[in-house]
DNA sequence: TGGCACAAGTTGTTCAACAATAATAGCGGC
DNA sequence: GCCGCTATTATTGTTGAACAACTTGTGCCA
């Protein structure tokens, strides 16, 4: 669960997904090298695997800049999700290890939004699914998920009211692991289809709302 | 169509695919670079990209080797095909930009088999598919195909009978595009779900024989 | 044979330099 | 004042060299 990999790659990561610098923020080789105590090259290096993963944009002769999803991005996240999400969930055997990491998601979850931490809420909800997508047994589909829950982390950092965007799924996620271990994976997938077409809508309704 | 993106990584990604360096070699940055003619940082950020893509395996203080798929990998790229390829086409419409991509591929395969080319006839063959993935309109899954195309095109190296790697699959492609014109997405879906068994289990076989 | 120190080779990282490109400022003309 | 052009500045792209850190292979010695 701690993710402590100290390469450069990963201390960039965790910063830009802690909104450490904004989305779109123009990320210059040379003061951030200076400030990170590396070398320019081995920043390079760390940005070009970034910008594979999505975190990060790159234009040529322009240098990197943090992503910043526009609508289509988050709609197209959405999409992805919709593929691999519910169709995981519906193969998916109660017996699975990843089930205790949905069970213990749910539970930092309800936990957080007691605290009404929203940051760890957030982080609680993406566990949740991050554990479903883990019922799949599939390390490629794992890395889609991962990469796309850290592009959508970048939008969710550009909207100011966490409580609205994560507080309403606490008992969704409880109500569908419960779904999923009385009635099985195929219910449960009609039910996260509903919730992931609900969970669209209220970040696409605060993102244009934001972008006005 | 034709990929004619000169960068570094390109460059090497082709050859690659191309089977210029067998799947396991070792890639010797100071000998590459020279080959190159690019020095060993550039290089060294080029393989960067391709390990996140999966063409390459790095491994801290031993370098980059070519990725050599195991079965396990093969295993979890079909895995990955069932989720996205069939869902695609069963949500995909007749009237897609992509439906003519699949029938140029479909037609540039015929006429591989007929000349016994088998390298194109297996470019067709994962053209095909990748229009069926196309038709998802999807970024990310197109990502996530490309690279996982690559993977196993690494795999389809090491197995030198590409004959019967490729060569039954023109009349399936073609039978495929024609159920889904005819009788519409969902049909056409689970015909592609029989295929991608048929298809694995074929790989598998060769892959483990040549194992042995 | 088995273990151990040493040597050779490779990768990881840094630094300094310069070319190529993009952004900025200033200037002249209207 | 404002527009368009040129010159300056800053940043990225790439190189080459250097050295530390790590792996691997070799030969010595018990």
């Amino acid at each position: 669960m701690t993710d402590v990999d100290d390469t450069l790659t990963n201390v960039l990561r965790r910063r830009i997904i802690d909104g450490e610098f904004a989305p779109g923020t123009r990320l210059s080789e040379i003061s951030l090298a200076e400030k990170l105590g590396v070398s320019r090259n081995t920043l390079r290096e760390a940005f070009r695997v970034l910008s594979e993963q999505g975190l990060v944009e790159h234009v040529p002769n322009r240098g990197v800049s943090v992503a910043s999803p526009t609508v289509a991005d988050v709609v197209d996240i959405y999409r992805a999700r919709r593929y691999v999400e519910p169709a995981a969930l519906a193969a998916g055997s109660p017996l699975h290890p990843a089930v205790s990491a949905m069970r213990a998601a749910v539970e930092q979850g309800e936990t957080s939004l007691e605290a009404r931490d929203w940051r760890t809420l957030g982080t609680a909800n993406m566990a949740f699914h991050d554990a479903i997508v883990a019922l799949a047994d599939s390390p490629r589909l794992e890395r889609l998920f991962r990469d796309i829950a850290a592009e959508l982390r970048l939008a969710f950092l550009e909207i100011d009211n966490p409580e609205a965007l994560h507080a309403p799924f606490v008992t969704r996620n409880r109500a569908l692991l419960e779904t999923f271990l009385e009635q099985g994976g195929p219910a449960a997938a009609t039910e996260l289809q509903d919730y992931l077409v609900l969970s669209e809508r209220t970040v696409l309704g605060a993102f244009t709302r934001l972008r006005h």
